[in-house]
DNA sequence: TTGACGATGACCT
DNA sequence: GGTCATCGTCAAA
């Protein structure tokens, strides 16, 4: 597996967010290797997306890693489950790009151990709760490097077709709902909703 | 301290 | 399509 170089991960985040369609996301565990292709992805950028968390530069302990360099884990916890980012953007801009849904590729049995036996594989990671569950990416993820083990981005295959649309769950968000800041693989099953 | 609130998913009808 | 589980984070008191 060849991890990308740093340089990667410095382009605008909107480039970034559609430059990872493809790339293999990969999760090393004392159980096991678990990587995936990833499919669809969402852009916040802080300063003037109400979406973001980091909306209006706010800074709290959970954004800090976003006003950090990029190439960095932000991880998010939902209810019960968690979600991944990568922290995107120049030093100092809090920046991120969510990791909404990827396709399977090395250690489909232990995914399939983690997310429930009787699942269809098509359920196993389309969608951010999932994938972190099949993964076994966890909070105390976050603030790692991406470009090292035990998490980090690999280079993966050439995607099919890449288009865009709004972003998905955000609702209330004013103007910020509808730019389309989301990118996905057409065609492609793994694909949330 | 406390309370309100989700970048979701699973299961129900 | 609707409900709810269930918990970290944040801001106010």
């Amino acid at each position: 597996m060849e991890i990308v170089q740093h340089k990667f991960f410095h382009q605008k985040t909107l480039d970034l967010a559609k430059s990872l369609i493809g790339k293999l996301l990969v999760k090393e565990t004392d159980e096991g290797t678990c990587a995936g292709w990833i499919v669809e992805t969402e852009a916040y950028i802080g300063p003037g997306d109400r979406a973001a968390h980091s909306f209006g530069n706010r800074r709290t302990a959970r954004t800090e890693v976003m006003f950090g360099p990029p190439g960095y884990v932000y991880t998010y916890v939902m209810h019960t489950h968690c979600l991944v980012n990568v922290v995107s953007g120049r030093e100092g801009d809090p920046e991120a790009v969510l990791i909404r849904a990827v396709e399977p590729c090395e250690g489909v049995d232990l995914m399939f151990e983690r997310r429930g036996k009787g699942k269809k594989r098509k359920e196993l990671t389309s969608g951010p709760g999932k994938l972190t569950k099949a993964m076994g990416i966890v909070k105390e993820d976050y603030g790692r490097s991406l470009s090292e083990p035990p998490l980090y981005i690999a280079e993966g295959r050439e995607p099919g077709e890449v288009v865009s649309g709004p972003r998905i769950g955000i609702g209330n968000s004013g103007e910020a709902r509808d730019y389309p800041w989301r990118f996905f693989e057409k065609n492609n099953e793994f694909v949330s909703r």
